[in-house]
DNA sequence: GTCAATATGGAATTTACGTTCTATATTACT
DNA sequence: AGTAATATAGAACGTAAATTCCATATTGAC
């Protein structure tokens, strides 16, 4: 060894490593580039894990574990683990240090921060919130309904529009047949009335209503087509209309609601129907 | 072995062990209560170390450690190191008790239950993240450069639309003016046409990334536009074409995600960016 | 298109680790 | 105090994990 190598500029903690790891993301081959995108994304594997089981996860060899951590320095893999250690270990919480720097961190001081802690709160209160006001076995009725539906009508508009679309994105994904009417209003009618009782309805409508909404949903309940609906009062005009109902209430944050609980209702929601198909479909 | 062991009463988590430890500690022998002593004065040196390095620095032999663990139950020692490192993975104050709270309620009793369970759980997870994971001059710097742009381009696709669409509707309501690049695909190009330096853009993706969306993105950067991006990973192709960037990784239930915590971000920045432009209109 | 340089997969090797075993010490009981 | 029961230290063992090595594949330069 003719130079004696300068191991300063290995990186010791995570931070510098993480920087290092990104400034040379771009030059680095194949297999490296994916340890680097999986060590970052999946910190707490590589802290954890054993060389094989990374590696398998990470779909590499641990071979390639081991010309990573040299890449950037390290003698080992090992070493490199540590730094990933070493991380969980100074990121000791404390229970209650941990909330207490959440209501103290800089957040605070700045102009925004009040607004995005504001939000952060407002949507842990949503989610505490959540498990209290949905009636278990009403949400079974509801996943037993849309789950037997052939075909499943996805109505919100305006403010519970983004919901409905993340559901259209999921079940697409999950292969369960679904129209998502609220887009162009010509064709929504045209939609809806190929609907029949064999099919079922998800109508979201959050105060103030849009009466587009509750219309498509008596529509489809005055020709037995099931429909299910999430709202955030019980006087929504959806709730007449619908076999079962859910009433929702966000928490707000100066007059703005976020749609924290709401997306993971949905989610629910819709993980819960694709779950039941799939044994539906199985059972017979 | 007359009466077969009950093994069912070894600690499955650190709450638990913790206690039964406490409860035996005064029978324990010498060189066993040395190492429950220390085990919970150090709980992280037991998550890491090696059973060689922890005997030594507890100053003790390692067939202690053996030993010790299996007086509690557990087939050796690294089956109560288990314990100690899934403390570390879930870490998360509060997040035991709710969860507990969660495990009780009715729900579990029924099938989708704990589908439901799991992505409140998740949601709770997601948002304890954000707080830490959002750097708040980050935040602070994406407010003031979106507050300053003429028009807002919103680029979203697939899992990440329905959050674009939200801000959308918002942003409406608050009389910010904004474009939203995501529906017909011939459309987009036109629109970012126009963008101009004094317009600025908010750009999400979530892996698998659309490619589209970092296109349009690198597209902005060119012509001197200024992106301001959330993606899940630093590895995301938007990073590199964007001047602050946000990493925000959703927890997952099943591998499914919901966009609670990415609701809240994006609503909170949404509101400060529209206060800041009130504060910025009336100031001049 | 050829050749050199670099990267990769997978087996071989070596290190290090947890566990077991046994002789010795300590405690508890009569 | 004497003896049985239990606890402990430390070495020995076997295993599992990290690392190294090499043949093959891929990339980049001329």
């Amino acid at each position: 060894m003719p130079m004696p190598e300068t191991t300063n500029d290995v990186p010791q903690d995570f931070e510098t490593l993480k920087a290092v790891i990104l400034e040379r993301k771009a030059q680095l081959p194949k297999r490296l580039k994916q340890v680097a995108a999986y060590s970052l994304d999946n910190p707490d594997e590589i802290a954890f894990g054993t060389a094989a089981s990374i590696a398998t996860s990470a779909d590499v060899q641990p071979s390639t574990l081991v010309r990573f951590a040299q890449h950037f320095g390290f003698e080992g893999f090992s070493s490199l683990q540590q730094i990933f250690r070493a991380r969980l270990r100074e990121r000791t919480p404390g229970y209650e240090e941990r909330l207490k720097a959440l209501r103290q961190n800089d957040h605070n001081n700045l102009e925004s921060g009040s607004i995005f802690n504001g939000f952060v709160a407002a949507a842990h209160r949503s989610l505490e919130n959540i498990a209290t006001s949905v009636d278990p076995h009403s949400f079974e009725r509801a996943v037993d309904i849309l789950a037997k539906a052939n075909t499943i009508y996805l109505i919100a508009k305006r403010r519970s529009y983004p919901i409905s679309s993340y559901m259209a994105y999921a079940f697409g994904k999950l292969k369960v047949k679904y129209q998502h009417v609220g887009t162009a209003a010509g064709i929504d009618d045209d939609m809806l009335a190929m609907a029949n009782r064999e099919d079922a309805a998800f109508a979201v409508s959050f105060s103030p209503y849009a009466s587009e909404s509750a219309n498509q949903a008596r529509l489809l309940a005055n020709r037995k087509v099931p429909v299910v609906s999430l709202t955030d009062s019980a006087f929504s005009p959806l709730a007449e209309s619908s076999k079962v109902w859910f009433e929702l209430v966000e928490a707000d944050h100066a007059g703005f609601r976020s749609l924290s609980a709401s997306m993971a209702f949905a989610m629910a929601l819709t993980v819960a129907i694709a779950e039941k198909r799939r044994r539906i479909a199985e059972g017979e």
